[in-house]
DNA sequence: TGCCATACTTACGTCGCCGTAGGTTACGGG
DNA sequence: CCCGTAACCTACGGCGACGTAAGTATGGCA
């Protein structure tokens, strides 16, 4: 009951060109991005399995042939989102590590971790959870901790410079993640303090540890939203 | 193919006190432990969606309405299979809140995690899954973050001791457990530094911050396995 | 204006899986 | 030795979901 939009091209791009006057006609490359943003909303909250392509059809107006046409099947529908929401974030992400201090990395990483998670709720919802079967590399679950080897080479780095371990450095890398990432899905639900303060207390935990720890901590670089 | 283990009863407990002489027919507790422990590793590697009662119940060298009996569906089965296992986990991480230096319930709190993950492998993995259905409280998805709740209590009194705002402590409190989980889950693949040591640097981190690492971290409380 | 490619539909076959109805075997005590 | 109860089985109904075959509208373009 109360499904919502079902007629309608909504949201799929911005301007409406080769709008029709009535009918639902899109052309291929505009259904195909609905369906997939469709896809995106209906695997964030019901999974993959939980998940049907009829229910997908359904919320663009279509029937189920529409899916199979563009995308062959559930699976090929949901590798294209997965792949473009990784996209997204190692986008994000990467762009953010760039600065040279270690601290304003850290800085950035975390707030662009938070922007993406905020910016794209569902696409970050997706990637948290598993995919549908077991991936080939390292048997692991979650798909955010690719971005632990990002930093992982960072960390290295830094390491080296400092005469630590640099075997240690995945560790170090997973746990900051780890911290961000959990954080970032606690946020989404209590939103309570503001994106660049959450950042600005992740950046003060992790740099200076809860011995060290400021009461006030405060963003140094640059701020958007 | 290759199921495996179909017609034994394997590792219910260790005596086999009541064990009949060939046939497979167990007592009615033996059985549903024997499940419960099928049920979980299956629910761990495949999720809920994925696993068939007949699948479990092949397992078993049973049929489906042996499940049916014990559990009245795969709902309820998997209902005792996380229970228990929050409750082993709750446990061990309460049971290691004792200390009264903030560092030493930091170190033995990852400690405990840690030796959870380790131990009870299995149930790690489904409790970081999310729920067939979404639960009632939070509306968030996974459960190990009721874990920072308890975290929250004890930093909260920290805070007000320190003089910072208590209300931040949700946030240190996700931050520090999702710092702990998500290494503890990358630690179930790259089994390389040993637990003690993963621990040691964890405290590091999270006590010092990265701005002042030890190279060498040590554990101060007891050590056991 | 008529044609053809493109967008889309209805209808169906099939498979896996949940859950249940009703019957069957073994064990243990009187 | 017999019988009841607890453990277990075969067989089935039914539903939902994937995926496909074959047919229908629609709109631009010669």
């Amino acid at each position: 009951m109360m499904d919502g939009v079902a007629i309608d091209g909504s949201g799929t791009s911005g301007s409406d060109k080769p709008r029709r006057g009535r009918r639902v006609r899109m052309t291929g490359a505009e259904r195909r991005q609905q369906l997939l943003d469709i896809g995106r909303t209906l695997f964030a909250e019901r999974g993959f399995e939980g998940t049907s392509v009829e229910e997908i059809a359904a919320k663009a107006g279509v029937s189920k042939p529409v899916v199979y046409e563009h995308f062959g099947g559930k699976e090929g529908l949901y590798a294209v989102v997965v792949d473009r929401e990784m996209r997204q974030l190692l986008d994000m992400v990467t762009g953010a590590l760039t600065a040279g201090h270690p601290r304003e990395l850290l800085e950035q990483a975390a707030f662009a971790l938070l922007d993406y998670i905020e910016t794209y709720t569902d696409g970050f919802r997706i990637l948290v959870r598993d995919s549908p079967v077991a991936q080939s590399t390292g048997t692991f679950a979650s798909l955010i901790s690719d971005i632990a080897t990002q930093v992982e080479d960072i960390l290295g780095l830094e390491f080296k410079a400092r005469g630590f371990d640099p075997k240690l450095a995945p560790l170090y890398a997973q746990a900051l993640v780890g911290m961000v990432a959990l954080t970032g899905q606690w946020w989404l639900d209590a939103r309570k303090p503001e994106k660049a303060e959450v950042a600005a207390h992740l950046v003060n935990l992790a740099w200076h540890g809860l011995d060290g720890l400021e009461p006030k901590p405060r963003l140094i670089g640059h701020r958007k939203s």
